[in-house]
DNA sequence: GTCTATAGCCAGATAGAC
DNA sequence: GTCTATCTGGCTATAGAC
């Protein structure tokens, strides 16, 4: 079993730059604090990842691809809808509150560069909103839920579930929570979420 | 009447830095695009704002300024639950759509510096959660909606209606929408979005 | 692979003429 | 108020010893 002191340099390097990265922003972050952050000398960034630019793009593909995938399970997998919605809003809550920092990141920088999200979806298993569009439908049909535009849904659930962590700082402000008081509403989001949206769609 | 070309040197620089930052951010944005953007001399950006720190001070406070008595509303006027969620809900998308890189750069650089909302807040009328905690209260024993705590329906009602700017890169890779199709969806959203949240808490 | 030293560049800020 | 020229510091990146 290793510890976290048997990490490789190269390892060391890529959570500083997480870290840095991730509060930072690309221009915001300085190579040398990335050295510090993973205590090793600056010169060995280069040595691995040549330039901040690259090293960049190392950590950003990384998150990236840790986010896509979650999401696209309410596209493409085959959960009924309401199993999609109760179980994205619990595994995404779960893992940002762990991640807190991610969200913000990534649209930071997808927002920063828009055409870089071509390149990285297209390069995964092309999400086709034509099967949950088809669910949706069908769900609709049957009488199971009101009518409802599937991107306005997807919109929707993606907005309830990332949002909370994206605009923390701005929410914790206006509803004057400590961090422990706002962490306590983002426990109880995991389910308070879910409901929320199957209380908005389904008939009764 | 004036016309564009009209307006005083620091009007010019105050626009132009307006464009800039909420593109590239405090770190990203550089003095020198700031002044061919406005199309003055560098050195007239330091003789009128004294320093980049205190040029986007400026601009930020201007955009928050205009972000957080939209939301104040939700919180202490005295509308109803339901005028509350319809009012914001489209005045917020019509105002963003005019303004939509404005809800990234605010969160942003309060992500990167959150002790900064205490301040920003603190200044203007305090946004007291009390009184809409009560209202919520009142609704809920008298029937009107179903339980639901305060925070966590102002939370979704921020989340339903920012997230979409926000996560605009996001949402267009996975739905696979051009620019004109995501700005119909947006234009949909004035309604779509309360709508969807009094299905969520009305009782039937 | 890891270090020190430094090249080379670029951005913010200022001096000073007009 | 507006301009040109320049200072100064900080940052990425590399050269080269070990």
């Amino acid at each position: 079993m290793n510890k976290i002191k048997d990490l490789t340099a190269e390892e060391k390097i890529l959570n500083a730059a997480k870290r840095v990265f991730e509060n930072k922003g690309m221009s915001g972050a300085r190579m040398q604090e990335i050295a510090d952050e993973a205590k090793i000398n600056k010169s060995l960034l280069h040595y691995y990842y040549r330039s901040k630019q690259l090293l960049f793009e190392a950590v950003f593909k990384t998150a990236f691809n840790k986010l896509a995938p979650q999401i696209n399970t309410i596209l493409n997998s085959d959960q009924s809808i309401c199993e999609k919605i109760k179980n994205f809003s619990h595994n995404y809550t779960t893992f940002m509150i762990k991640h807190p920092y991610l969200p913000n990141f990534i649209l930071q920088e997808l927002n920063r560069n828009p055409e870089f999200v071509k390149e990285l979806i297209s390069s995964k298993t092309f999400p086709s909103m034509k099967n949950f569009q088809q669910q949706i439908r069908d769900a609709v049909k049957e009488g199971k839920i009101r009518s409802i535009k599937a991107e306005q849904l997807f919109i929707n659930i993606l907005a309830l579930n990332i949002f909370p962590f994206i605009g923390a700082p701005l929410i914790k402000g206006f509803i004057n929570a400590s961090d422990k008081e706002y962490l306590l509403l983002l426990e109880q989001r995991k389910t308070e979420v879910s409901d929320f949206i199957i209380n908005s769609i389904k008939l009764k």
